[in-house]
DNA sequence: CGGGTGGTGGGTAACGTTTCCCAATGGTGG
DNA sequence: CCACCATTGGGAAACGTTACCCACCACCCG
């Protein structure tokens, strides 16, 4: 009696050496494009590997060389912003040998060291980590075990390299935007940061720190007025009926991310306060869902797409060589002005 | 001269195993919670690879045994339901040693094959593939070589599980609202579903399905109309385009996904129509998006999350006996009434 | 004509883990 | 007291691939 489906051995280097006449050396030097095969050997392994239908497994050349994979971390699957950058990554690395997976959404230094610890486990080649909480001590231990390219944190190392959009400037943006507008209580709802060592380096407290830049150049020190919640859209939810219980009210309200922004505009819809003609709303990140007609959110673009293209080209650099010198790309954001925002009533 | 950060050699179990002056082989079974290890020996080994910080190379466990990873392929990641059903998978999981890796974002056919292959030659467990549109045959191939539960698609096999909602049953429940209301002109935005031999088991299909039947035996067979786009905010957009150029306009559009919504919404918001007082609006997925206060979208909640802690005990199940008989989960839609939905104006 | 030299090809030992066996021990029932 | 068994431990051969090195063959140059 025989197994219904017992899956047919799978075919390896062996079998493609055998059928093709030659040794498993010379299949593994065409596979890899190494140097060492005669382009007639070169022609005769590759038809024996359609013939056969081959295909190597990771977990074996992962024990010797590499295994053509790339790990990358998002810190929120729901942020409609980082699909953007995964976007860029799986673009710039179609044309190449190299396949992405990604690690599932984590929150917290424990869970992303959990998760960065099973990228490495299982012999990815080269790690992207896109807004990382932990310090910067393990990013560094990280990047001394595998390629690393660290995405949307500020501050560089020698191990690593980084891609980053200014958000000082973004924010400035914004602020200057509500400013230009003839806005002066201008409040900032941002992602609570409780640790000092990431105080300068995560985006959320740039942002924070250019609003608070941009007031005081705007002569607006006084109205300074920032809400400490988290990004989602829970903390925004929060932020603003906070902000709806203070005596004098914001005229216009940026919220550090689009997603914060959707809670802002649930909880003043419930408060029946109109957007914008009450206040003015600003979000961060120019997802898709700010674009979108019914809320059509003015926002900060970053332009997600080339930050994950640049992101992948470095790590493709970096595991070409290992020892090169760190590299840090900054881009710079962009406002798209939209309907949520408008000169404050008289 | 030494390399600055030349990484240090990784701990291995032949390391564990000299530490605690015990074999290679002891070391293995009590990392596999093996037969043939006495309690002391657990103990004295779990000290060494404490110690020592030791950690298993999926890499070189695959080549024998298990790499304990699971791969899950999501259809699109934009859309704001999969992270429910992703939820509920690593949540079922999280108590477990299985790691899940995801796919990234892929598109058509072609795509897809691609990489569920990559998931396959990089030695997982098991493949959880949400809505996949491969044909059947392909999902049967893939099934006999590893152990693979699919999610939200109709249609079964013994070679693998399903996790369903019921789809037809949905779609009965957004008709059957909007006529109570009083509607009688509802039409339907379908995603285009070309290939016949999907016609049966894809989501979009049965929604589609659901609505003509629903229609049907309320009496309504007349008014069927359908538009056949795309699940996305463009195929929303487009759709309700179409309708509103109908000499007859319906007075409700049941979207068949909250992402279609979002585009017959902003449609809507552009031509000047209002929702719901001109026109009623209902999506499907009950998303985070549907939930929030200035969209307020009445839709159907499928329980992600539910789905997804199915599909991974499914999977588990199988990885433990692959000769189990296979098993249908069917779960059931609930209707989420919000402000998009209404009477329509006499 | 001897000895480099550059282009080919292959043999073999890793890589880190698990699986398959066998050995030794001590207890147990006939 | 002998066979048998259950328990505990380890040796060694896989698993599929790559890295390292050596052999061979022309060919060219002095």
């Amino acid at each position: 009696m025989e197994e219904p489906s017992a899956s047919p051995r799978r075919v390896t280097i062996v079998d493609v050496a055998r059928h093709a006449q030659v040794s498993t050396t010379a299949v593994s030097k065409v596979l890899r494009n190494a140097y060492g095969a005669s382009p007639e050997m070169r022609a005769k392994v590759r038809r024996a590997i359609d013939e056969l239908g081959y295909r190597p497994l990771a977990a074996a050349r992962g024990l010797r060389g590499q295994t053509y994979t790339i790990g990358v971390m998002l810190p929120d699957i729901r942020n409609p912003f980082f699909p953007e950058i995964l976007d860029g990554i799986t673009g710039r690395l179609a044309d190449t040998d190299y396949q992405v997976l990604l690690g599932p959404g984590c929150n917290g230094e424990k869970e992303e060291a959990r998760i960065t610890e099973a990228l490495i486990d299982r012999g990815m080649d080269g790690l992207i980590l896109v807004a990382p909480v932990s310090p910067g001590s393990h990013l560094e231990h990280l990047a001394s075990v595998v390629p690393t390219v660290i995405v949307g944190r500020h501050g560089h190392s020698a191990a690593y390299d980084t891609v980053n959009d200014d958000d000082i400037a973004g924010a400035a943006l914004v602020v200057g935007h509500l400013a230009e507008l003839g806005h002066r209580r201008i409040a900032h709802i941002e992602h609570r940061e409780t640790d000092p060592a990431r105080l300068e380096e995560m985006p959320n407290a740039q942002r924070a720190e250019g609003y608070r830049r941009a007031m005081r150049s705007l002569g607006l020190a006084g109205e300074i007025d920032v809400v400490s919640t988290s990004y989602t859209p829970q903390g925004g939810l929060q932020g603003a009926k906070e902000l709806l219980a203070r005596p004098r009210r914001p005229t216009a309200v940026f919220a550090g991310a689009d997603i914060v922004a959707m809670g802002v505009l649930e909880a003043f819809a419930e408060a029946g306060v109109c957007v914008p003609d009450d206040i003015s709303v600003a979000g961060y990140d120019n997802t898709t869902f700010a674009a979108l007609g019914p809320v059509s959110l003015t926002s900060v673009d970053q332009a997600g797409r080339e930050i994950g293209e640049n992101a992948a080209r470095l790590l493709l650099e970096r595991i070409a060589d290992r020892n090169k010198p760190s590299v840090q790309v900054r881009l710079s954001p962009k406002l798209v002005p939209r309907r949520t925002t408008a000169e404050p009533r008289r």
